[in-house]
DNA sequence: ATCGGGATCCCCGATTCGGGGGACGGCCGC
DNA sequence: GCGGCCGTCCCCCGAATCGGGGATCCCGAT
């Protein structure tokens, strides 16, 4: 027994077309069968729900529709399919909201891409495929290094505060006082654990907790 | 005559295994001559000034050299060789950096592969390739809407003003003396348009004028 | 040689911020 | 039903910041 069982059924979807022929040139030369591929986030999740694949491996930045949304939608209407997400870089926000997402796994597109065999095949084994250096991000951060929970309104105030309102526009911009402004921009730098207001900003925007 | 002359040399370098592959694969099938790869900017530079390729495509964000830095010191070390960027996404900050550093090129990774082959042959016969979308860019930011230029001291401070520090201490740090930094966040908040130093830090922290 | 820009420093008055406190209603979960 | 979190609003006070001036020095470009 060697060679001759079914192969890996996978959906590729990249935007860059030279990431997405490498990757579905290089799987199916390992033997894993490339049911189809996908520009797109939209184009991914149709071809995931037609194919039912065993794996998806997904960029996580995709026109339409992001890899981690596409996570989450796929894992509702196609349970049995494991979302593999191929990412240039790794940040805990990215990689925590991926995790309660569903996602079943993390390359790193700097690793070799005989890493991106075994994920695939881990992911269709039914366990899960992190990559070394993700799985170093993870162990810090779930060591008590969990990033803060911005309520909706504190993220609203921290955005417009980015945009260089004061208190006082912030506040005619929510219909609320300055005063409650104030409280919701020092409740986030005390969750942000920030000496500033500015600082506050620069931190949620490095952590992606606003755009 | 067609497919007979010397064949166009180049070099490609992108820390993503996958795109390495399967760019310098499909320039090899377009008849283009690929004399070295690298994984990174330094290994790209050394490539570069051992082969002297007429053409270089290297990607932006590299480990040890990124591509804007590699274009400038490839400038002058080696300027018959003409730098192309491949690149993920492209705004003013990159474009213009990247203009005044000497690249010849633009390409985008969401691009049809097809248009490699076009820059690469373009770049070669010395004239410039842009990507259709990056020149749409290009265009809106020649028409006046220029981004700013910080200069380094500048910079320092919005650094470490975005990291939580006060005038007072980042004076300290700067050895210079609050007044200074004051003076330096006002010609930032100025060139940078921006009402309040946060949405200065803010502003630069989007645009990629500081990390 | 002059001119501009960058970096440095200073003063002022008005406003805002940072950090502390308290308060009230609503909603959710236990 | 109670505690806890969220959102809202208010007070005080000292410190810092803002916006507007002006000033000096040096270097590189013209």
């Amino acid at each position: 027994m060697s060679a001759e069982k079914a192969p890996i059924t996978c959906v590729v979807a990249d935007d860059h077309p030279a990431v997405l022929e490498a990757v579905a040139e290089f799987l199916a030369q390992a033997g894993i069968e490339i049911v189809a591929r996908a520009r797109d986030g939209e184009e991914a999740l149709e071809r995931i729900e037609q194919r039912k694949p065993q794996v998806a491996l997904v960029d996580v930045r995709m026109p339409k529709l992001g890899g981690i949304e596409l996570a989450r939608r796929a894992q509702r209407s196609v349970p049995e399919t494991a979302i593999l997400l191929y990412t240039g870089y790794g940040d805990r926000a990215l990689l925590t909201e991926a995790l309660d997402a569903g996602v079943r796994g993390f390359v790193l597109k700097e690793a070799p891409m005989d890493d991106l065999v075994r994920a695939v095949q881990s992911a269709a084994a039914g366990s899960t495929y992190v990559d070394p250096v993700l799985a170093g991000t993870l162990a810090a951060s779930s060591v008590g290094n969990k990033l803060p929970q911005l309520t909706q309104r504190e993220r609203d105030v921290l955005r417009l505060l980015a945009d260089g309102l004061s208190n006082e526009e912030i506040g005619k911009r929510l219909f609320i006082s300055a005063e409650t402004v104030r409280t919701h921009v020092r409740k986030a730098m005390d969750k942000l654990d920030a000496d500033t207001r500015t600082q506050a900003v620069a931190r949620a925007l490095r952590d992606r907790l606003i755009a």
